[in-house]
RNA sequence: GGGCCGGUAGCUCAGUUGGUUAGAGCACACCCUUGAUAAGGGUGGGGUCGAAAGUUCGAGUCUUUCUCGGCCCA
């Protein structure tokens, strides 16, 4: 063998990847060859995972947070193929809703077109074909990242089927009874007659009366407050009449005062919180008062007080309640709750069992719920309530106040918040919240501490309000008798309106004959029909009914819902309802979630910081592969950071991968030999090859325990390190001088193509789940079927390859390497030698080393040109290093005073 | 403002039930190599484990407070 014989590595496989370029190409590849219907007939009758996918809002290009969502998705989905199972992924979207609603007005706004005199059928189609615009846009920005999924059956919340589907679904809570009217407040115009959206508020000044108003205790723990008064101070006067509790601040210090003053409250005892006490003094202009008591918030619980109306037909009891929203900032430190006119004090009272009820009706005009006030409009009712509280001898004193209100965008007519009808689904009528919370316990989370998050917001969550009075969306089946006010609950109804949505849309609710939706059994006239719609969480909540029941490719229960941490309130909270409420289970086996992406420094990604990253751009300077490995390799419990300088060094570690493979492919010639791992004689191989078998075999072992946990950080470190350490500074070092200098028939170099090719087949499928385009890109350089990588399965690796004993032994032979290392290190330094093989190595071995060194060529393990072994009996192995003395083989460059053994 | 979660080398991450001098890879520095070459190898520097207090013989690990950040709610 001369200079001319060496076996250099040769390959097609470019250093360069080019990323950007060659991954639009895999692409068409995959379309060409139909991957996804291939995967799905390779696993064909195989165990299905199904991974339902949470659908996105069809509105506006994708972010870094849809793109990690959707890598996350795709590496799991394949893990599972690759794992031998039928991994089916149908990607969705959420398509109704008041963004659309919003982006359409919006439009509209720009066209000088007044959206009222727009039929609602056409609003709604310009909706739909809005929503179905993005979802096209989002397919290929999706596809584009690598992900394989059914992209052309794709479900979508407003799809015909999907919508006839809720509808069944909404009437099984109908026809259990768990589905009720209720009330509860929302921003109303009283001259549009209409509820506003939070957006579709100005705040401008606003004149508004205020008054401090009493109540007196009836009873309380505290002895001390019994007949004394509670002082609240508002600038709604005419929400006292809805007045149904009082909130006070547990923390928050109150005082008793006794007044002096001649007037209404001369010698009364009124309580207020001390840090206000000032003020309201001011305010209500007491002359002449005394301290009687100090006390804390906690000692309110339990106190009952009577209306101020109580002389005038409100004689019920106003119950105090704990609430944190009190607070010092205004006011007198306990707040009147109107249940019927505040969020607040409608979750407030909701949660200690006291319902809002229609108090205002449309036109803003009090009901008849509403004892005194019948008829009149809410806006005419100061002067009243003033008069009356003064004639009660419960006002204090009144006043004018100038503050920031909401008014609507429209007309800009002050808004008020009043309880309107909607409709809500009981979380206890019928153990909705026991049947979730047991759902829970069933449920895997990944990480586990998901479980506790979703488990406390269902443990406390009031009932679901699921109606809402906009346009686009499924409208809410609901027929009211006229004359009973009952509901019309109809099992032929409902699935006839069901039939309907299915063949022509939901659409024709608001355009068609009622009867039409009755059928033959019920007369129009005699009911009313509602004109609100689902509210949107229903629809997500609801996919598992019309996707994963109704498809023959998927499974219910779902395998894995994945998705951000924000929607352990969102969709695994109204899926999980939906679900239980309908089929007593959770529509999920498990759950993961994932933390949000934010910059370098831990903080939120927004324009004005100026820290955004689109994932366009990486797609554009890195490809999605490098994006990929960033997805596989950051910790998703927790918040993921991305900047450029992290992408680099991710780009700098998929450098070592793909030369790493390189180098596989070189010394292969590109000819990759698939061997059958049962049948390799592992005896007769080498013992460094049989170390690295040990290590591939262990490798595996780590790889199944963190794709079981869905560790992909912690999977993806073990690869990379294999291949920085393992491989490239120690198999593929050492292997070099075999590969390139020994005859192509020598038994040492066969071994090494041999462990080369399994690397090679491991390494490929490993990788698959992640690097999606290179293991590709290098597969269709060496299969000769010219299917894809990801139609593979992993590997199984023969028992026989691990061996512990050789383990243990070669892990000590790997620190005498490092002793010989740090020995030669010493004279490069000094400038004695350069390359290693300039290095003849004298080595002192203690005893237990020299049995281990036993049959051992340590100078091919340490690449120097020779070592001379010493057995001492000292402690510490030591190793000496000397220039090599003799002449330099020209093959393999080995300095010897001998001629060359090989080459000689 | 409230609830939950988190803060370990420049970066991505390990760190078992509290127990020697807190680890890995990348990045960095220096050196070598020029037959993986816009590659490859060797050696090395780098951390008051967010801060403070406490429990303990001993704290990255347990407790409290503070601080910074994220999500949800208000």
């Amino acid at each position: 063998m001369n200079k001319t014989q060496i076996n250099l590595p040769k390959t097609a496989f470019s250093m360069k990847a080019n990323l950007p370029k060659r991954e639009p190409e895999i692409l068409d590849f995959w379309k060409k060859i139909n991957l996804y219907s291939e995967l799905r007939k390779s696993r064909k009758g195989k165990e299905k995972f199904v991974l339902h996918d949470g659908p996105p809002y069809a509105n506006g290009n994708i972010h870094m947070g849809t793109a990690l969502n959707k890598i996350l998705k795709d590496i799991i989905v394949k893990f599972h193929q690759m794992d031998g199972k039928d991994s089916v992924y149908v990607p969705g979207w959420d398509c109704h809703g008041l963004p659309i609603e919003w982006k359409i007005e919006e439009q509209y706004k720009k066209n000088k077109r007044n959206k009222n005199e727009v039929p609602i059928v056409e609003f709604r189609k310009e909706c739909r074909s809005f929503a179905e615009k993005w979802i096209d846009v989002h397919k290929d920005q999706f596809k584009r990242l690598g992900v394989i999924g059914d992209w052309e059956n794709y479900y979508s919340t407003m799809s015909y089927d999907a919508e006839a589907q809720i509808v069944r679904e909404l009437g099984k809570f109908l026809k259990e009874g768990s589905l009720y009217r209720g009330f509860k407040p929302v921003l109303w115009s009283t001259v549009e007659k209409t509820a506003l959206a939070d957006a579709e508020v100005e705040y401008q000044d606003h004149k508004s009366d205020t008054i401090y108003a009493s109540f007196t205790v009836v009873s309380s723990q505290l002895k001390e407050l019994k007949d004394t008064d509670i002082v609240i101070w508002t600038t709604t006067p005419w929400t006292i009449p809805a007045n149904k509790a009082l909130a006070y601040n547990d923390s928050l210090d109150y005082v008793i005062i006794e007044i002096n003053d001649e007037g209404d409250f001369k010698d009364k005892k009124i309580i207020l919180a001390d840090a206000l006490l000032e003020t309201v003094i001011k305010d209500c202009k007491i002359q002449s008062f005394k301290k009687i008591k100090k006390f804390k918030g906690e000692k309110f619980k339990g106190t009952i007080c009577k209306h101020p109306f109580y002389n005038l037909g409100y004689d019920y009891e106003i119950p105090m309640l704990e609430a944190r929203f009190v607070t010092t900032e205004q006011g007198t430190g306990i707040v009147h709750c109107a249940p019927s006119h505040g969020p607040d004090d409608f979750n407030l009272c909701l949660n200690n069992g006291i319902k809002a009820i229609e108090t205002v009706d449309g036109d803003g005009k009090y009901t008849s719920n509403v004892a005194l006030f019948e008829g009149i409009h809410i806006f005419k009712s100061n002067p009243i309530v003033i008069e009356k509280l003064k004639e009660q001898k419960k006002l204090l004193s009144n006043s004018q106040l100038v503050h920031s209100y909401p008014h609507s965008w429209r007309s800009k007519a002050p808004l008020v918040h009043r309880a309107t009808p909607q409709w809500f689904i009981s979380m206890d009528s019928h153990k909705l919240r026991k049947k979730a919370l047991k759902a829970i316990n069933e449920t895997t989370f990944y990480p586990s501490k998901g479980k506790e998050r979703l488990k406390s917001m269902i443990e406390t969550r009031p009932d679901w309000c699921v109606s809402r009075q906009r346009v686009w969306g499924v409208p809410l089946p609901i027929f009211l008798n006229k004359k009973t006010k009952k509901i019309l609950v109809d099992d032929d109804v409902f699935e006839n309106i069901a039939k309907i949505y299915e063949n022509e849309g939901s659409d024709c609710w608001f355009s068609d004959d009622p009867q039409k939706f009755l059928g033959t059994k019920y007369k129009a006239n005699e009911f009313e029909k509602l004109s609100d719609i689902v509210e949107v969480w229903f629809d997500s909540g609801s996919t598992h009914s019309f996707v994963l029941e109704k498809r023959k490719d998927l499974k219910w229960p779902a395998s894995m819902y994945l998705e951000g941490s924000d929607q352990h309130r969102g969709w695994f909270h109204s899926s999980l309802l939906e679900s239980c409420g309908t089929r007593d289970r959770a529509p999920f086996e498990s759950i993961l979630s994932h933390g949000f992406v934010v910059d370098g420094k831990g903080l939120k990604m927004s324009k004005s910081l100026g820290n955004v990253i689109a994932p366009e751009d990486i797609l554009k300077k890195y490809g999605a592969d490098i994006l990929r490995i960033w997805v596989a390799s950051s910790n998703y419990a927790e918040d993921l950071r991305i900047d450029y300088s992290i992408l680099d060094q991710h780009a700098e570690s998929y450098r070592k991968i793909r030369n790493t493979f390189r180098y596989l492919l070189g010394n292969l010639n590109d000819n990759f030999d698939s061997k059958d791992l049962d049948k390799i004689k592992i005896k007769d191989l080498p013992e460094l090859e049989q170390f690295m078998l040990h290590k591939i075999y262990n490798l595996n072992l780590n790889f199944e325990k963190y794709f079981k946990n869905y560790d992909f950080h912690n999977l993806y470190k073990e690869l990379l390190n294999f291949c920085t350490v393992d491989l490239s500074a120690f198999y593929f070092d050492i292997r070099k001088d075999s590969l390139y200098c020994d005859p192509k028939d020598s038994e040492k170099r066969k071994s090494t193509l041999l462990l080369l090719n399994i690397i090679l087949s491991s390494l490929l499928r490993w990788f698959a789940p992640i690097l999606s385009f290179t293991t590709e890109e290098i597969y269709q350089l060496i299969s000769k079927q010219k299917k894809s990588i990801h139609l593979e399965k992993f590997l199984k690796f023969p028992k026989e390859f691990e061996n512990t004993k050789l383990n243990d032994k070669w892990l000590q032979l790997l620190k005498i390497r490092d002793v010989c290392n740090l020995s030669i290190e010493e004279k490069r330094a000094s400038k004695e030698i350069g390359s290693s093989l300039e290095a003849s190595v004298i080595l002192k071995v203690n005893k237990k080393d020299s049995e281990i060194i036993e049959g051992i060529d340590l100078s091919e393990l340490c690449i120097t040109s020779s070592v001379e072994i010493q057995k001492k009996n000292i402690d510490e192995t030591i190793a000496e290093t000397q220039k090599a003395k003799g002449d330099k083989c020209p093959v393999c460059w080995k300095i010897s005073s001998n001629p060359c053994i090989r080459h000689g």
